[in-house]
DNA sequence: TGGTACATGTAACATGTTACATGATTAG
DNA sequence: CTAATCATGTAACATGTTACATGTACCA
């Protein structure tokens, strides 16, 4: 058997139903909220993979709710394939950052205007810090021995968040404080 | 005009052909270098993207060299579409990360197993972060005055590198140093 | 009774991945 | 002569994004 391949996010979602019957709407806010630092998924994408797992056998829709609300429940066919997803070593890693990209070509805009790009996702980054430290000071002792690995997750966040911003306020004055004026340096306003 | 509005990949061509013509092969090549660590890109998706770039006037095909080289020159309106495109506010940063994934998962594993996931990724990043030094200490000073960019993205690299190494290691010893045995503790193995 | 949050879904499109097919040139 | 590397590309598929369409229930 071990026919039905399932991707990391479908995956994710039978890791989720595992707690409990949930429906499309709260799967989304679910994951959002427990994986949305480091994978994101958005609604459409949601419902297509829930329509998959029914159609192959890896959850099962109840019976509508208020609101038209379609809870699905895991099955067994969906507890082995999440169970042999889990068992395969993971991916690695891939980041998508535009900014760099920004960067990598700085000298195609006036180094004021990166300026200004690097100033607005510095403090991004700076408020998703505060707000993963409030959670992070707001763990009870007993759940992070209990469940562990949600604050290994956040932590995560933490370290890379702390290590972008040593990043932005590392970067050379030339990048960081360019000296306005000076436009005809720059190929762009040719 | 400015109707064809490109994407961060296809931009990141254009800003390598601002250099010198280039053919596909090279394009590949140098992306990788020189963005490949933020930016993943495939080679399918840049001929794919060398042909939509023609098609819309923005580079344009030279004479086949030897081995079938196509090389590709950008037009006016290439670098037009280029400068639009690198004046825009940057997109945020997506990870995907699915080690983060099974670690969140992790009730649902033999903590060996998960500690052997972490034990090989943590490798990994050892490497890059020490390919990573070794670049940045092979920069020439002159260099690094007259193009800070990309010694800026390479040092985003190395400080994202440290950032995952010390997230490993703190990662608490119920997770990095299971005790073995005790297996019928976890769900997957019922 | 009117706005907001809840809830589901489709369609069209954009992007990214994998597998495959083909051939040229070079180094040993 | 033959294996490796260079070089281009297509096809099929998987995944991800955006915009739209529809309707329900609650609360002020």
């Amino acid at each position: 058997m071990t026919n039905f391949n399932v991707n990391a996010t479908a995956a994710s979602l039978l890791g989720f139903l595992h707690e409990r019957p949930m429906a499309g709407w709260d799967l989304v806010a679910t994951a959002q909220q427990r994986i949305g630092n480091f994978w994101s998924l958005t609604k459409s994408q949601v419902y297509r993979e829930l329509s998959t797992l029914a159609r192959a056998g890896l959850i099962e829709a109840g019976e509508r709710g208020p609101r038209e609300r379609q809870p699905y429940t895991i099955t067994q066919a969906g507890r082995d394939a999440f169970r042999e997803w889990v068992l395969r070593e993971p991916d690695q890693e891939t980041i998508r950052f535009p900014l760099l990209l920004t960067v990598m070509f700085g000298e195609h805009l006036p180094p004021e205007h990166l300026a200004v790009f690097l100033a607005s996702h510095r403090e991004r980054h700076a408020a998703r810090l505060e707000m993963y430290e409030e959670q992070h000071a707001g763990i009870p002792e007993e759940y992070r021995e209990r469940n562990p690995f949600s604050v290994a997750t956040l932590e995560f966040g933490i370290a890379y968040e702390r290590a972008a911003l040593e990043w932005f306020d590392n970067l050379p004055a030339s990048i960081r404080n360019p000296v306005a004026g000076r436009r005809e340096d720059f190929d762009c306003l040719k």
